[in-house]
DNA sequence: ATGAAAGCGCTAACAG
DNA sequence: CTGTTAGCGCTTTCAT
């Protein structure tokens, strides 16, 4: 490893304008900077990102908080991310946290060990309070998560309004019976969509049972067989149900080809995210289209932006309604 | 943002003695450790890693190459890389490479930066020659895929057998007539697993005809549904399926039944990955388990291992036959 | 346009 | 057990 040092040396010059050349490189005289060139072909030479770093006190790293790289709801969002910060030079900390806090705090030190610039986060705000210490103290945004009353930056979609579209689709097409699998209402989200699933009913006057909203622990596909096996059992079956999340909307599908009944005839069903799979299912789901790749590169960019000392305000991205053979 | 420096001045010791409570708390008296703690305290310090790492020259990150984040056969090793790699006080930097050789050269400049420590390498080989050569300067492990001729340590399963044992068991519950979804040839692993297949129908002396074995261009849903149908016009029609990706065989799932052909009653389908969705599909899928979580920590291990200078052998891990409804 | 020199925050001899 | 000191590799004034 050679270093800016032997450099100079073999080219005759000081650190300084070796540095010069790596940085800026116009303000050196050209025959310098041949030599120069010259040195670190010779050498091989590689500038050290390490005592750059140190120097200016930056690390040029930015640490993603996901709860799971398995949801692959996070993936697309991910490659936004990643697009606009290796385009600023940055490079990104993928943390799963499992949403688990004592895992997130792991992550929360890396920043304060100045080993990361900035957070994006897409953790579910439940640790409130910390999560705001330190967005106080560092740059934070928040992606497709936020915290209502909170002062952190976010991007995300208008879920009320999405969820309301969803139904209000249903609702369309003729179903008057129609159930939802939320999942955990400690999460805004779900209780946003819950709140337009709710209020598309009121307005075409349909009523729904408190048996029709089944609330899942978790997001993962055996809790939409689940959720959906419950509906099935219902005194009153629906003909129609609104799935928070496409993979909850996949196990309802399972669940209801398991039993001999079809989609859409029998059922329909309405997924939300519009991740890769809902179009290999059978049938293909109808979901809900969040804009991912620009929910990423978007709050890439306002994290880039805070770290630099430019406030920002938040974002609230469009969402689409994708009709497929489900519905 | 606190230093050493001031916690050394208020807790009226030497920075070397903040040093050393540090990192070897034990080696400083008691009464010396009480006062150093409360200047950390009350400056709310934190260690700059970069410092650390500057003196160190350790960035005591891993860089893991991936051809896509998006392609959940890779979502579990990367949670056994990351489990083991942070039990030893590790970070990992997830890197896309799209299997794009000009992306792959800005990670790789990341090490030569010294902003990584090693790498985990997962792309298949397709540029030979840089990867040797930075394997020849840098730690750097192969997991799933390796190098046949390689000096690279790796670990993988043995794809050829995994294959024949894929083929044995369509054979082994009455099919005869078996075709192949392959993907590109320039993979090692498709070229392994292609034998496995041949094999197997020699051993039980069927035979193949080459339009029976489709190779596809990319590893998409798309590709698998393509080889499907391109696998159902063919004069005589094969009665079981052998995909050498769960992706590929969801898509020839999916072209079956737009077909309105039946799983397995009409034509048998087999994975390979056993990947989270392989299980949700309709019918599920009968694949071949990766021991995914296994290789990925066995691999941060070997990585690990190297980087502290120790030499570690290669591993072949075993692999495991599912049989589920799609056979 | 270039060089000398200071210093980012930390660790690790070495000496006592 | 503790302090002094050098230095990891780089950037950035401040002179010249």
């Amino acid at each position: 490893m050679a270093t800016i040092q032997e450099v100079a040396q073999k080219a005759k010059v000081s650190v300084a304008t070796v540095s010069r050349y790596l940085n800026n490189p116009d303000i050196v005289a050209k025959a310098t900077r041949l030599r120069v060139e010259e040195a670190i072909q010779d050498l091989n030479y590689e500038p050290s990102i390490l005592g750059r770093n140190l120097r200016k006190s930056e690390s040029k790293l930015l640490i993603v908080l996901i709860p799971s790289i398995s949801n692959p709801f996070y993936t697309e969002i991910i490659n936004g991310i990643e697009d606009t910060a290796i385009e600023q030079g940055y490079n990104i900390l993928l943390c799963q946290t499992d949403s688990n806090p004592s895992r997130e705090a792991i992550y929360f030190n890396l920043i304060r060990n100045q080993l990361a610039d900035g957070i994006i986060s897409m953790d579910p705000t439940v640790n409130r309070k910390n999560l705001t210490e330190i967005a106080k103290e560092y740059p934070l945004v928040q992606c497709s998560e936020y915290d209502e009353e909170g002062i952190i930056s976010y991007v995300t979609i208008n879920n009320e309004l999405a969820a309301y579209h969803a139904v209000k689709h249903l609702i369309k097409i003729g179903h008057k019976k129609i159930a939802m699998i939320n999942s955990n209402e400690k999460f805004l989200y779900a209780r946003e969509r819950k709140q337009g699933y709710e209020r598309a009913l009121k307005e075409s006057g349909l009523s729904s049972y408190p048996d029709w909203v089944y609330t899942t622990d978790n997001l993962e596909f055996d809790s939409g067989r689940l959720a959906m096996k419950n509906l099935l059992n219902q005194d009153i079956r629906p003909t129609a149900v609104f799935a928070v999340s496409d993979i909850l909307a996949i196990g309802a599908l399972k669940e209801i080809n398991a039993t001999g009944l079809h989609v859409p005839e029998d059922i329909a069903v309405i997924g939300f995210d519009k991740i890769n799979f809902s179009n290999m299912t059978y049938p293909t789901l109808t979901t809900i289209a969040q804009p991912m790749y620009q929910m990423g590169s978007m709050s890439a960019q306002m994290l880039i932006n805070k770290i630099s000392g430019k406030r920002t305000d938040s974002i609230i991205l469009d969402h689409e309604l994708v009709i497929r053979e489900s519905t």
